[in-house]
DNA sequence: AACTGTTCCAACCGCCTCGGG
DNA sequence: GCCCGAGGCGGTTGGAACAGT
């Protein structure tokens, strides 16, 4: 008996090892992509380890999933992100921490990996650069009062421009990208610890896809849907650009300046803020932001 | 042109949760 | 209640592409 189940598990075994050693991993080439979209395209998706057996695909049922999902999807959106959506990252960052896969959902056409990949990359390298960590107050006062404010800034630019015409609150030409960075940033600095009141509901038109965020509430008061109109959010903004933004207004605030910024404590991250003694609760509210514009 | 360092992203890995038997 | 497989998620890594010297 005991020789039968031995034998019984080595043979199991070594088929396991066996497929194990048929299983292909790394680049994916364009032959599985083709016979991975056609069998879905046929068959539909999910059940992934039977997907990858039945379409002859030797890998992983994993991987399957993975590629269909990160790659292959017709939906998937490449390329830069759009300073729409590097803003709305930033801000369902500050709210759910590394929730990729639900951050992901706000942002359609873009996958968990991909904002990952961008956090870890883009955001993360302005952090090391700082010498402060990401979920640091440091970094996160940086992100609330440097460089949402200044994405907003150039949305709306790029919207005033496009359009010839002060935007307004609504108004469905700038709506898309202006209003929810204002409201993105709102949300970041009226709610510096993620955990206040709704104070304030912006929307987006449907011919733009549509937003209605409640600030601050937990994610089921949170809407993005429908497509995203590059044209309307004020077009791509490769990241480079942002950056360089982001770090020319680093150069420029000063405590005394008058600017934008001097009512902000930045913690010591800003030279000479952590002299002017303003508190940290003197946060801006949405008006505050239209009135930056 | 050759080499080195850096950036970026596709893919993998391990862990966790959930549902069916 | 337990086990097991599938799916999902976040963290990590390998290597191609690019930039700088």
């Amino acid at each position: 008996m005991d020789v039968v189940l031995q034998s019984r598990s080595s043979n199991n075994m070594a088929a396991e090892q066996e497929e194990e050693a048929e299983l292909r991993r790394g680049p994916w080439t364009v032959d599985e992509d083709l016979t991975l979209i056609n069998y879905i395209s046929d068959h539909g998706e999910g059940r992934w380890n039977a997907l990858a057996r039945a379409a002859g695909l030797r890998r992983t049922g994993k991987s399957c999933r993975l590629r269909w999902l990160n790659y292959l999807r017709p939906d998937v959106k490449r390329g830069n992100f759009t300073a729409d959506e590097q803003l709305l990252i930033l801000d369902l960052h500050s709210r759910w921490g590394n929730r990729w896969s639900k951050i992901a959902q706000h942002l359609p056409g873009r996958t968990d990996n991909e904002i990952k990949n961008y956090w870890r990359t883009r955001v993360q390298k302005h952090a090391k650069q700082l010498n402060c960590d990401v979920g640091s107050p440091t970094f996160k006062d940086a992100m609330r009062y440097l460089w949402m404010p200044r994405l907003v800034e150039r949305i709306h630019a790029a919207a005033t421009t496009a359009t010839g015409g002060e935007p307004s609150i609504g108004d469905t030409s700038c709506a898309s990208g202006v209003t929810l960075m204002a409201t993105a940033v709102a949300t970041a600095t009226a709610c510096p610890e993620n955990n206040s009141p709704a104070s304030a509901v912006t929307s987006r038109s449907a011919s733009s896809g549509s937003i209605t965020s409640e600030l601050c509430g937990d994610e089921k008061n949170l809407h993005v849907h429908g497509n995203d109109d590059k044209t309307t959010s004020g077009g791509d903004w490769p990241m480079q650009d942002v950056d360089q933004e982001f770090w020319a207004m680093h150069m420029q605030i000063q405590p005394d300046d008058g600017g934008l910024f001097q009512d902000h404590e930045l913690s010591g991250w800003v030279q000479g803020f952590s002299d002017v003694g303003v508190s940290a609760d003197n946060l801006w509210s949405l008006e505050d932001i239209w009135k930056m514009q």
